[in-house]
DNA sequence: CGCATCGTTGATGGGGATCAATAGCTGTGG
DNA sequence: CCACAGCTATTGATCCCCATCAACGATGCG
């Protein structure tokens, strides 16, 4: 258990402030949250479906992402996660997962007692509504998500996916001049957006013929911002960043 | 404005009763809030994209939806709503809306100011916590849905759809014996599981023909609940209920 | 260097979109 | 009370997007 760990908690501060104003008191309130540091390797689950968890777990570094399991193997993936984010968040009111939380590659996570965060929400009304509103932003993501699987071409699908990533990214501070890190692998894209791994392997050629991104080894390269939106029908107004602005 | 809405507000402690324990303190709280009434025709547009409501919508009487559209008039239905729901509770702490709300059927709905619910958070935490968690279920719902339409057989999401809003209205007390009022269009049900309607059509024939269901005029009569949530892989834990339990 | 994972390619078949036409149902007004 | 309009449900025909299976490179790691 580490208490100091203004460093790392600085980080969830970071995350609030691309939605909300933090203030002296609540800053401090926040780095004052006693912490447990954890390594990962990757692909492993963290939490899991039926599991009882009785901490969060705010991602310090890598990507990590949620999953249903079906029958016969079947995957979806319901989620992406970068740094700053708390992707069990929900488990501070739903006592009982229904997914699984898993690391993407190789993660450092802080994990933060439920008691500790229930007492900040005792506290700190203003904490109380940006840790709802970082939950409300989250089903806004999965309304998209419902969306994109349900209403959208394949190649409109993965564009959309990939200009989210790289917004969600950009507002951390964590890319810049329209390229990122991007460990997903086709089969994590499938499974996302609902369609077959092999699919995506021949869209993704199509992308790279039409000349609007680059994707290789662990990076994407997006040539034409405005164009890959427009495929997308992207509107970031559902991820409700303050500023939205990107060029 | 009513302030002797009692009744109207029953409904919404019924509803947070299927999730938690409300305090007699609290519910005394709850019957105070002050509520607009409203009558609405089927179908028509409560709030829209891009609105800044500053009340929420707590639907006392029919069924409402939320959608959204895209290009060339294709929709995603993100969710259905029954009497004791508050359909756009994120409207609290997400000040632009992301997609739409509308009346399914005629409806009778309650406009409760921001103010107030603000008002109330800040003196009942627990009741704080309980708006909170009904957020939550929305999302894991969303989650659900997002599974459904992503990794499921057309058969299995309609199935599924149905299954799940029979237990909703089942813990409502709208429903019993495997009944229940079904006013979705099969066009709904499209828009809803990311089909077109004359496959729909076609599916529910099929469901017909099995004897699991019977769908005529606006009614849904379960003929085999055990089979039904087997075809639906249908598992209840996303719903969060106190008790999930039907026969 | 060998194994495992990931990416790529080809062939094949089916689920489901799309278009179009007809029939049924409901509310409305003359 | 019937006629009409508009919506909903149904059916048939056609086509293609994409799942699936299978095989083969490529890449990275212990």
């Amino acid at each position: 258990m580490s208490f100091a760990a203004g460093a790392d908690l600085g980080l969830l501060i970071r995350k609030l402030e691309t939605i909300i104003t933090v203030s002296d008191a609540e800053r401090q309130a926040l780095e004052r949250l006693p912490i447990t540091r954890r390594q990962m390797p990757a692909r492993q689950d963290i939490v899991r479906y039926g599991d009882h968890p009785s901490q969060c777990c705010l991602l310090l570094d890598g990507w990590a992402f949620r999953y249903k399991l079906l029958d016969e193997g079947k995957r979806q993936i319901l989620s992406m996660h970068i740094p700053g984010d708390i992707p069990d968040l929900q488990s501070l009111h739903l006592p009982v997962m229904d997914h699984n939380l898993s690391s993407l590659t190789p993660c450092t996570v802080a994990f933060i007692p439920h008691d500790a965060l229930l007492d900040l929400t005792r506290n700190f009304p203003g904490l109380t509504a940006a840790l709802w509103r970082d939950t409300l932003v989250d089903a806004a993501i999965f309304r998209e998500w419902m969306t994109n699987i349900g209403r959208r071409s394949t190649l409109g699908r993965i564009t959309h996916l990939f200009c989210e990533l790289y917004l969600k990214l950009h507002a951390m501070g964590l890319a810049e001049n329209h390229a990122c890190e991007m460990p997903l692998t086709q089969s994590d894209i499938a499974d996302a957006i609902g369609v077959s791994n092999v699919h995506v392997n021949r869209v993704l050629q199509e992308l790279r013929g039409q000349g609007l991104l680059t994707l290789q080894g662990q990076r994407l390269v997006i040539h034409d911002w405005v164009q890959l939106t427009k495929r997308a029908e992207f509107d970031p107004a559902y991820l409700h960043l303050k500023s939205a602005a990107v060029s």
